[in-house]
DNA sequence: TCATCGTATTCGCCTAAGCGTATATCGCTT
DNA sequence: AAGCGATATACGCTTAGGCGAATACGATGA
């Protein structure tokens, strides 16, 4: 990753991307496991798992080891403004009929109230966000 | 310009460039003239062009002309997500001292209160903005 | 230790978009 | 119309970063 002149650039070039739009939708309530982003937008593991080392080089998420598994979840970033903005997009991105839709495969891939259907063996996320970037609103 | 599948993203590729990001900030307040731009920001003429052209192409300046010399203002985007985002990032553009001392440039080079000097025979800047996009805090 | 599963990285290719240089366009003035 | 100043665009080059395919890595369990 390049060396930007100005923090929020760091921000832009990484929110400037529709999978990286989707992967940030469907994190934004609660820490999610690779399979599941995998299942949900449904690409090719290497495409998604390369995104999220974007994010992580930018310093947008943190990871979580569970044995084979790797969960992901939202940083806060500590710029107050980063944070107003991300927050904001996020609630845009809530309003978007395809993302939406994201929301309700992952439910019914693993964890929501609507689930139906549960990938074999892997882990149901949990809440462990402390400060959830739906939170502080 | 790429079409984008989500709305934001063309407003974050917009966003994400330490020129832009400078162009923007100049604009906070009033629209300015090119000359302007490219006597503050000290870059070769056809580089401001060029990334105020890609401002419009995103549709995020409007253009006025005025004989020979062309006026950039910023415009409010219609989404409010958007337009929110688009604020909150001219408030932090202009907590960085790099982004305050391109104005104090612009305020010797045409209009300010500390204008001291003054492009000979270029327009000074007028409030055209009606929503000023400082404006609806 | 070896196989397997989940995930990460590498490779080669391709496109968007940045840059400086040169040139075109546009409006004004004479 | 010709010339000039202000701005825009075209050209060629370079780089960041997207992609699919292949492969490497790391943890678990046999």
């Amino acid at each position: 990753m390049k060396a930007h002149k100005y923090p929020l650039e760091r921000l832009f070039r990484a929110l400037a991307d529709p999978t990286r739009l989707r992967l940030i939708n469907l994190m934004a309530e609660q820490e999610i496991c690779v399979c599941y982003f995998v299942e949900v937008i449904d690409a090719p593991q290497p495409k998604i798992s390369r995104h999220l080392a974007y994010l992580r080089r930018a310093g947008m998420v943190a990871t979580r080891r569970d044995g084979k598994w790797m969960h992901y979840r939202l940083r806060i970033p500590p710029d107050l403004h980063a944070a107003s903005i991300l927050k904001t997009t996020i609630d845009a991105l809530r309003r978007d009929k395809e993302l939406q839709h994201d929301f309700q495969r992952l439910n019914k891939a693993c964890c929501g109230p609507r689930s139906l259907v549960q990938l074999i063996g892997a882990p149901v996320p949990v809440e462990t966000n402390k400060q959830s970037i739906r939170a502080n609103s």
